[in-house]
DNA sequence: CCTACCGATCGGTAGG
DNA sequence: CCTACCGATCGGTAGG
């Protein structure tokens, strides 16, 4: 329970920062390890393996993800809202960390296979979150699209691409870019005529 | 000029297949090789080093986006008809050769400087042609948003995640899915109040 | 297009 | 956490 960041702390974010920069098989333990100031081999007192090291990464970027979404799924609340509540949730939790949220959205695929299979059902029930408040929305009446799944994956889309041009930096806060962004999912870029 | 396919344009596919399915680094040249039925070393009387390889398949799915688009966007159509179509003509490109599309979107990072460089550069302008079409519907007062930029990002943030979930054997064809994406885009998913 | 090979680098380990 | 090392594999080349 203490706040120091270990060694293997920095590790991960190290190997966050790599695998997002370069991609997981274009980064070597090496350059990890360099990164944080140790030998390559040391790396292994920390995790059994290279796999272990992207694992890391990948289901600590998935806990936060849901952590954010599922206060927002279970609240009751009119469908609008949660909707709208939901992508800024989502989008805090990219641009909270682009490193890992690229990692997680890009390099996932490269897990061995036992892991790779767990990132699919996590992606599932994540994107089951989803399709649930786009159910409940078509049942009330408040969603014009009657398919939730191709719905639910236009959504993801949108957000999950963000990480690719979203800078920190940049004019917009993550709740301005959510906001933006639930206005472009929910209500389209047509002018609604008066 | 023949319509024979060349060991050359066999290499090209093999390598897009495996680049799509692997990823770049995770993918030998002698992985190419095998599933053409030669040599790894072979490969390189038609290819001077792995990175063209790549930069074959990406020159060529971008070459494909542009004529796909160009003459929607250069077309004189009122803007919302324009907006339809180029949604489909950039789905249409994705749809035909997911391989190549997946490549094109996901591992272009892992070319070398000069290309890569280049690559950001089609990549600039062809979100400018997109940005020229929503400019002229904002000019036009037939879109409701104001920045260009962030619409642009925005549609095609949803056009090129899509080769993460669409199936050439799966219930829709290219134009359907097409359809849906711009009703997606341009109406938004929520019911507009009668 | 093949055979045979090169140096470099990789993930990972043993022993301390 | 380091030193020193392992076998395996990589992209690429020479010579035919």
């Amino acid at each position: 329970m203490s706040l120091t960041v270990t060694k293997k702390d920095e590790a991960r974010q190290a190997a966050a920062k790599l695998f997002c920069e370069q991609g997981y098989h274009a980064t070597s333990v090496r350059d990890i390890a360099e990164r944080i100031g140790i030998q390559g081999g040391s790396l292994y007192s920390h995790f059994a393996s290279k796999d272990e090291l992207l694992w890391a990464v990948v289901s600590d970027a998935a806990d936060r993800f849901f952590a954010s979404l599922r206060p927002v799924a279970e609240a009751d609340a009119p469908i609008l809202n949660k909707l709208r509540k939901a992508v800024i949730a989502h989008i805090e939790v990219v641009t909270n960390d682009l490193d890992a949220a690229a990692v997680y959205i890009v390099e996932w695929r490269h897990l061995g296979d036992e892991r790779r299979q767990e990132v699919t059902k996590l992606r599932d029930e994540y994107e089951a979150l989803w399709r649930d408040m786009v159910e409940q929305g078509i049942r009330d009446r408040v969603l014009a699209a009657t398919d939730a799944a191709s719905v639910s994956r236009f959504i993801l889309s949108s957000l999950n691409y963000l990480f690719t041009w979203y800078r920190p930096d940049g004019p917009m806060t993550a709740e301005e870019v959510g906001s933006m962004m639930a206005d472009y999912i929910l209500d389209g870029i047509k002018r609604r005529t008066v």
